[in-house]
RNA sequence: CGGGGUGUAGCGCAGUUGGCAGCGCACCGCGUUUGGGACGCGGGGGUCGGCGGUUCGAGUCCGCCCACCCCGACCA
């Protein structure tokens, strides 16, 4: 029953990152290369993020609708940029009934093609506009090399997808789109990002502007967690979504799409998980609390259990996620190691003791060993444990925040970046130019994360060509 | 597609000069255990990646093929 204990975090991560995906039973390896199956625990975890999303989305007037996996091929080819990026990654469906296709179809990589299609059904007037559709679905991109959650051949995503009548209220969208994903990332999973604005060379195949925020895993380098791109009319003309302005005349939309994925699950695993494995931020985790009764045969275990009981009663009628684990074939210290494996976030132990002393024993997942145990009383438990999964939630971010600004360098000059990057991040003036940016990448791995948003004043000189600089960048390793 | 590696039970592996296919964990049963990964006894489970060759006999030797993993180029 025992399983073996993870590798070590600080020396293996990326062997503790896979083995901690199979065996806190996220996900599992399919039998197509690059697939992966999301197991019930990670999918529940999905869920739980994707209505912490959707209510964002809603809130701030989209609607949810679906529309086909495949698409006709010459759609790609509409969008000069749009199919240079994505045609070598297409998967294609050439059979269909046993009858070789007229025309073959893609497994859609990304939808901006068939929607911005019907967009041009849809859209007619003024008064059609915005149009703001979300659609929840799964995309396949043909990746040559994959990873659980961060690059799998399919994946799980949200790709929003909107019209608007003027630049400027497209370019809003774009930026508040990135802010909810922000506001996400920072308040419902605890990780805190960074937004920022793309490079040419890191944008979006098709987009005039790509944003996107950028998160610090674990072992210091940066994963693109969520993107939101500014078409302008690129798209509107490539698929003639047209509208009659209110002075009668035919405009070209201007159009965004915005997305993330189920890679947002790997973030989770990389920012917050330890030797003992995952931690997950208690907005989001599948099980918030487990209650582990502690019977010894020969006991009275009845009245253990009519405690332990009436625990989980109450807190699960007052909405709390609880798993009760009252397996006799496992010991309690198995069942420790079983859950904090897991991630949940809280235990909570009643034994004889506690039943005679009318307390309980909880134990905080983020506090590891004796440190994070605490008693309470019984009489106060669910008043306890909201407060307690509140400050386990809050504890995470500001952990995760620490960590990444320790982490985040302002190097003097080359050498000094050349160094930082290796084991962080460095934010740094920038002269704009592909060449600088590609000679930080050629010589260190390093690629420009992002354009920070809200620059600072003034000017200074460029980290690589020494040149007069006006932007600043992070530089990093990313996955 | 280049460089490196691995294919034997669900997982991790051993298998010597070619000679009955094994070990640990997991799984099933019974009993004893249970406040930080319990133990005993008894079980079930195999197209040794595939095809071909050498041989009385191949997991083992030879040839071809396939798959997967790691490192690069490409990517949310």
């Amino acid at each position: 029953m025992a399983d073996e204990k993870l590798p070590n975090k600080k020396d293996n991560f990326a062997e503790w990152y896979n083995q901690l995906v199979l065996k806190a039973e996220l996900a599992d390896y399919a039998p197509v290369r690059g697939c992966m199956v999301v197991r019930p625990y990670g999918w529940t975890l999905w869920e739980n993020m994707q209505a912490g999303l959707d209510r964002r989305f809603k809130e701030t007037g989209h609607v949810n609708a679906a529309f086909p996996t495949l698409i006709p091929m010459s759609f790609f080819e509409k969008e000069k940029d749009h199919v240079e990026g994505f045609a070598p990654e297409l998967a294609v469906v050439t059979h269909g009934g046993g009858e070789k296709l007229e025309e073959p179809l893609a497994v859609r990589p990304t939808s901006e093609t068939i929607i911005g299609y019907m967009y041009s059904k849809w859209i007619k007037s003024w008064r059609d506009l915005p149009l703001l559709i979300n659609q929840w679905c799964s995309v396949v991109r043909w990746e040559l090399r994959t990873k659980l959650f961060l690059r799998t051949s399919e994946f799980y995503w949200q790709e929003g997808h909107t019209a608007h009548a003027t630049a400027e209220e497209a370019h809003e969208e774009t930026y508040r789109m990135l802010d909810v994903y922000t506001d996400f990332a920072t308040n419902d999973i605890a990780i805190p990002v960074i937004k920022g604005i793309k490079t040419e060379s890191e944008k979006f195949a098709g987009a005039l502007e790509s944003t996107s925020i950028e998160a610090m895993m674990g072992d210091t380098k940066a994963l693109q967690s969520g993107t939101s791109h500014y078409f302008g009319q690129k798209f509107a003309k490539a698929f003639d979504i047209q509208f009659l302005d209110k002075n009668n005349e035919q405009q070209y939309c201007y159009t965004t799409s915005w997305g993330v994925s189920t890679r947002l699950i790997g973030a989770i695993i990389m920012v917050h998980g330890d030797d003992q494995g995952l931690k997950l931020p208690p907005k989001v985790a599948p099980i918030q609390v487990v209650l582990v009764p502690i019977t010894k045969k020969g006991d009275d275990n009845d009245k253990v259990m009519a405690v332990a009981n009436k625990v989980f009663e109450d807190l699960k009628a007052d909405g709390i996620r609880i798993k009760m684990d009252d397996r006799d074939e496992a010991t309690p210290g198995f069942k420790y190691n079983y859950w904090e494996l897991r991630g949940v976030p809280l235990r909570i132990e009643i034994g004889p003791k506690d039943v005679e002393k009318g307390s309980v024993v909880i134990a905080r997942r983020d506090v590891p060993g004796r440190e994070g145990k605490s008693f309470i009383p019984q009489a106060d438990i669910i008043k306890t444990v909201h407060a307690v999964l509140s400050d386990i939630q809050d504890s995470m971010l500001q952990k995760a925040t620490e960590f990444r600004d320790a982490n985040i360098h302002n190097p003097k000059n080359y050498e000094e970046l050349k160094e930082v990057v290796k084991d962080g991040w460095a934010l740094s003036w920038w002269c704009g130019s592909s060449e600088c940016e590609a000679k930080v990448k050629q010589d260190t791995k390093a690629t420009i994360r992002v354009i920070v948003m809200d620059q600072p004043e003034g000017a200074g000189k460029c980290i690589v060509c020494g040149e007069k600089a006006e932007k600043k960048v992070y530089f990093a390793r990313a996955y």
